[in-house]
RNA sequence: GCGACCGUAGCUCAGUUGGUUAGAGCACCUGGUUGUGGUCCAGGGGGUCGGGGGUUCGAAUCCCCUCGGUCGCCCCA
């Protein structure tokens, strides 16, 4: 049989339909706090990630060449595309834009836990703004995309760091200028290193045993946002004057309200790429999952597309660690509560004069604007008939029976239970009205009101 | 790209030291003959045992290769 290349997935319906609830959240929360949707092209020139990430970056992607000879890979992230539109219409985008997307992305690495090779991922970014009240407006966004869908900050942590202190930091503990990128990712990779290793690798780059030990208290060191400033610079026993990148931020989570799901955590570097200043990452408090969110602020992707100067952060969050994550917590919804419930289900549990009208009644319905399903079973059983509608979550349901030799058919309310016949021509009327979605209008000409 | 473990029905799984036409539950479909809801009873469809090759009188079972999954490494934009 044929199967599905390797990291991707089938929609089936209930997956779908999660899907959708999804896009919908993000978009949703997305367009509250004022951001309006982008989208680009799926894949772009190979050359765009290049210029970005070098070379090496190539063998991650999946990457063709079109008849043209030209080289092109499907886009492994939106933030080069977002760049590269940015520097399209940069002299006549207002300060600060702020613009969101929900594209597919495509990785050519192998497919592991949280990690698959087609994948969504929620982007939101704010360009033009370089004040940290744009840092804390993006970190807002993403806070209350979490728990919109019941996440609560004991449940997630947001781990907050900034480059310069960081840079500042490995400075004072006397890192060379020039080591500083393999000592980022030394941090990054601390956890998955044995403290030997850590060690060999931290003394490889010109650290004193006793340096080494503040470099790796450095980067575990987790502080609450909720501490006051001088408990944070106590905590992380460095001068303040090398923390002054931090407290600006610092400040803005704690007026902003965000700072009880914030935690300073130095050790946060996010790769090496592109990052100009704050970086964070949200993860699971269990620390089972991997980082469902990561951003930060790039002060110069701009400019390297051959931009103006301009400041920007943003951050993107993919669907396969958030529905792991929501799994974990069991707050990821059934498919049957957001799968898109009937108004009626039509069901015959007559002769032949109720199969005759059951499809022109079917349609009369939808073309009044409801959602109405039948059945399709040849069963005449109204029990197993009932059970159906009941199993599609339908609110009415209406049988077309013996009534109908006086004109008449049953409408059943699902949820109440209660049943009553009504003429043929009013069921329409009687279902919308109950729903509370009935109008006049509507009822004069519910044939002709589709305007197909 | 590298390593470890795994692969039997749509789903969850059983299948003896290798031994006849490969099983269960759930789901799906039909019926229980004129009509009221997650019951109950009976029946049914559906599996090249992931695929290919090998060993053997005989392979779901043992060996090799391959494809996929899971978990790590690399990478994580």
């Amino acid at each position: 049989m044929l199967q599905a290349p390797k990291g991707t997935r089938d929609f089936f319906p209930d997956e779908m339909i999660w899907r959708r609830h999804l896009e919908k959240t993000w978009r949703e929360v997305s367009i509250r706090h004022g951001f309006d949707e982008i989208e680009g092209p799926t894949f772009e020139l190979l050359d765009l990630y290049r210029v970005k990430s070098g070379d090496e970056i190539v063998s991650e992607l999946f990457s063709f060449e079109d008849r043209g000879g030209r080289q092109l890979a499907l886009r492994p992230e939106f933030t080069p595309t977002l760049a590269r539109m940015v520097v399209a219409r940069a002299a006549s985008l207002p300060k600060p834009t702020k613009w969101f997307a929900i594209p597919l992305h495509y990785r050519a690495e192998r497919p592991q836990r949280g990690r698959l090779r087609e994948f969504l991922q929620w982007n939101v970014d704010m360009i033009g703004d370089d004040s940290p009240a744009a840092d804390s407006e993006v970190l807002g966004v993403a806070i209350d995309l979490l728990a919109e869908l019941g996440l609560t900050r004991e449940l997630v942590r947001v781990k907050i760091s900034h480059r310069e202190t960081v840079s500042k930091c490995l400075l004072r503990l006397g890192i060379p200028e020039d080591r500083l990128l393999q000592a980022f990712a030394l941090l990054d990779r601390r956890d998955k290193m044995s403290p030997e290793d850590f060690q060999k690798a931290a003394g490889a780059l010109g650290l004193k045993d006793d340096t080494i030990a503040r470099f790796d208290e450095i980067a575990r060191a987790g502080i609450a946002a909720t501490a006051s400033w001088g408990e944070v610079v106590r905590s992380l026993q460095v001068p303040e004057q090398d923390l002054e990148d931090l407290q600006p931020i610092h400040d803005i989570l704690d007026k902003t309200g965000l700072a009880p799901w914030c935690e300073y955590d130095l050790g946060i570097v996010r790769g090496l790429a592109y990052y100009t200043g704050t970086v964070f990452e949200i993860r699971d408090a269990g620390g089972k999952e991997r980082a469902v969110c990561g951003g930060g602020r790039y002060d110069r992707l701009v400019e390297t597309f051959g931009g103006p100067p301009t400041p920007a952060c943003g951050f993107g969050m993919g669907d396969v660690v958030l529905s792991l994550m929501l799994q974990d917590h069991r707050l990821k919804p059934e498919a049957a509560d957001i799968m898109p419930a009937p108004d009626v289900f039509l069901i015959s549990a007559g002769g032949d004069d109720a199969e005759a009208l059951l499809p022109k009644l079917l349609l009369d319905l939808r073309r009044a604007g409801l959602h109405a399903r039948r059945s399709y079973r040849a069963t005449r059983n109204v029990g197993k008939l009932l059970k159906e509608a009941s199993n599609t979550h339908a609110r009415f349901a209406v049988i077309l029976g013996q009534e109908l030799e006086q004109g008449q058919l049953v409408v059943k309310d699902l949820t109440a239970g209660d049943q009553i016949p009504v003429d043929v021509g009013q069921v329409a009327k009687l279902v919308l009205t109950r729903l509370g979605r009935f109008s006049e209008r509507g009822l004069d000409a519910p044939t002709s009101s589709c305007g197909m």
